[in-house]
DNA sequence: ACCAAAACGTCGGCCAGCCGACGGACAGTC
DNA sequence: GACTGTCCGTCGGCTGGCCGACGTTTTGGT
């Protein structure tokens, strides 16, 4: 199994602190984006490549009177805007950028830059295939499950009674993020509270008893 | 718009013929792979870098009881197996290869192979990309027109009375790169087919009148 | 020329899930 | 407290296209 796209964070362990400190984001600019900026479109002419100080974005495609989320960019985040994407703050984000041309020759003068890079296209390569997996081969609830089984083992905090996974996504988010409809998403999730499998405890997170309940429903039709 | 996957050829325009012979393939090592033959799993250790010399890879994905082809592979195709995939060869085939530790050595101390390979990340970034797009965005019909129009556009012969579009695809190839099912592209062809849209040439070419016809068939429901 | 294997054409049943619609529950804000 | 915007729950109708099935055509091997 590998990873899903909107949880994975960069390998930071791996990262030398002077190289992060001082080579890696020389000739970056700080850019603050106010709430709903929208930062580039498939149109816009020229790439860039980021990384997210503060503040959270999310990359996105639109098609005919419909989006799919790809990712929300956190704290720490990198991303390239070599795919055609749009790119755009959901909060006020503040966040590092340089355009493809200058960090090319970044890339040419310091060789030590190049490992991260291939990594996070790497990364953004897998995240990518995952979703096709998830499109292409596993039905709305199996999405569903595997989403929320990920968000509990990377988040989700040990409580006496199960875990307890933050949500901070509206349905529509998560709904956009696997691919179907916020009305497909909701009663899933109500059937699925009904059925034991989940506990709503705030607005903003779940407790789930077990985590087998919901790898269970990771796989097709058993 | 942006390429699709299996269309789409490296750009060695951009390589000095200089390095393209000396310094890019050394260490590499040339290999020969019968027909059927396995080179790579999801599960597989160790990624590696390659480029085929001649024959045809398959690069797909498989998912209960069904497959999606994400590329075919042919003669200057440079591939990397950083994404969890299958990798299979058609038909006879031979390939230089080089596995991630030896490449990433060889990336540290000659700094000019470094746009190449991001030149191919970007690439394979953008075919799934454009997957995931045909997958959520657009209908059967849709996608097959635009991998006809696309193929068209490339590999597409002018004559008289239209464009020569080689086909060197079995319908389920087909299916299997548009992520539906060879009964619906069966069906499709040989209605368009009375349309007027298409004219069976030969078993593997299609003339194709006007691609205007395919065009207008790229988009959801005018 | 022959036969097996692969590829193609077509049909109908069936269902996951999209879509529209509408009402209720929560914030903030004035 | 009323006013407004965003989010959530639920229902039913409708449909794209998957799936199984079966017959026909093409290919390739010996």
């Amino acid at each position: 199994m590998h990873a899903h796209p909107h949880l994975s964070r960069p390998d930071f362990s791996t990262l030398a602190p002077a190289e992060a400190a001082a080579g890696l984001l020389d000739g970056f600019t700080l850019r603050e984006l106010p709430k709903g900026y929208l930062l580039s479109t498939p149109a816009s002419p020229h790439n860039q490549v980021l990384m997210v100080r503060s503040g959270r974005l999310r990359v996105y495609l639109a098609g005919d009177n419909r989006e799919l989320n790809l990712s929300f960019l956190e704290a720490g985040d990198i991303y390239t805007t070599h795919t055609p994407t749009y790119v755009e703050a959901v909060v006020s984000t503040s966040l590092w950028l340089i355009d493809t041309p200058a960090f090319a020759r970044k890339l040419a003068t310091d060789p030590s830059v190049t490992p991260v890079m291939m990594r996070v296209m790497g990364r953004l390569l897998s995240n990518a295939v995952g979703l096709i997996e998830d499109l292409a081969f596993r039905e709305v609830p199996a999405r569903l499950a595997r989403f929320l089984w990920q968000l509990a083992e990377r988040r989700g905090l040990r409580q006496e009674h199960g875990w307890l996974v933050p949500l901070d996504f509206s349905m529509q988010d998560i709904a956009s993020l696997l691919g179907t409809t916020r009305q497909s998403i909701s009663s899933l999730i109500n059937q699925w509270e009904r059925e034991g499998v989940l506990l709503r405890q705030s607005r903003r997170s779940l407790l789930v008893p077990s985590l087998d309940a919901l790898k269970t429903r990771c796989s097709p039709l058993p």
